[in-house]
DNA sequence: TTGACGACCATGAAATCCCATAGTATCCCA
DNA sequence: TGGGATACTATGGGATTTCATGGTCGTCAA
């Protein structure tokens, strides 16, 4: 397994620490696990993106395409690296979510910590509920366009049954 | 890690001192350290530039692609080494910013730290506050010019897909 | 002598490490 | 196949370390 699936809640504790889905820290550590996570708000939904080396990498690829010390090349990299934020994890395999995050997930006492292949996503639990209730019936769309029994809509089950509370 | 990634803000104390923050104190000793870092204004914002060893060789490569004795080089070279300093850093992990270069930045209470990936600026708090609210807006628009199936709209869409509306 | 600068020490808050526990899933062997 | 032992996970809390920041004491030079 090499990709972050699935979804998972925790709680975020007196010390505002929560654990990394045990899934997901063994992905991370297949990743290349430098001491931390990378994590970023969303660009545009009120939740984090998260993720490890590989992560890193597309933004540095993202970069790359400009020449050194173009103003262009800095504006970006302001947008890319100035947002993200190294989290590291400690030896219970729990990270420290900063205040700036937190308010930008909106999150307080659990995290939902949604899987989505090369990367993975923080969400406050309901918002995400209601996020998936839409992801559903825009999913039922889409499996009525490609004909029932599609893969789109199985892979979406799949994910869905496997997930805890 | 190896990289200068997030951002921090830390103050200048009377004595004209201010902290590097850990996380960038620890980037530059993995990154040959070497007494000190180099520093500059930067050349197209009311910032500073800084860096380790790594940001000096890519100075020397930015000059070594042109000509000897051009007009371009020259002017280029005096433009990056000419204002080029070293700050020490003390044993507590501080440097103090000379006048010349608090004046460019218009620094005075307190400086904000921003990864850039290979090298990092320095920012008057609230400046930077500014330049980062265009530099996400560009990256809004950035994502929007590249369609689906670029680099960009890669990592983006990554992001989106799983949790969109 | 005064003022700038460097080395060194002090301190409170925050982050990190380490250990404990309970509940759950997994394994192993009869 | 059943049942007990084992391993793992999420979570809580105390102890320790790190970090940013403030201050003092010399030293060197103008």
């Amino acid at each position: 397994m090499d990709r972050f699936v699935s979804t998972f809640t925790n709680k975020i504790d007196a010390k505002g620490r929560v654990s990394i889905p045990a899934p997901f820290r063994a992905v991370l550590e297949r990743d290349g696990y430098a001491g931390g996570i990378y994590c970023y708000p969303s660009l545009d939904a009120p939740a984090l993106d998260a993720g490890g080396e590989r992560l890193a990498k597309k933004i540095d690829g993202l970069l790359s395409g400009l020449p050194d010390y173009s103003d262009e090349r800095d504006q970006l990299s302001v947008a890319l690296y100035g947002d993200v934020q190294v989290l590291s994890i400690d030896g219970d395999g729990r990270i420290v979510l900063p205040e700036v995050l937190r308010a930008h997930a909106g999150v307080d006492a659990a995290v939902t910590f949604v899987g989505l292949g090369d990367k993975f996503q923080m969400w406050e639990p309901k918002r995400f509920e209601e996020r998936r209730e839409l992801a559903r019936s825009k999913v039922q769309k889409t499996r009525k366009l490609f004909g029932a029994g599609s893969r789109i809509a199985e892979v979406s089950d799949d994910g869905d049954e496997g997930a805890r509370e």
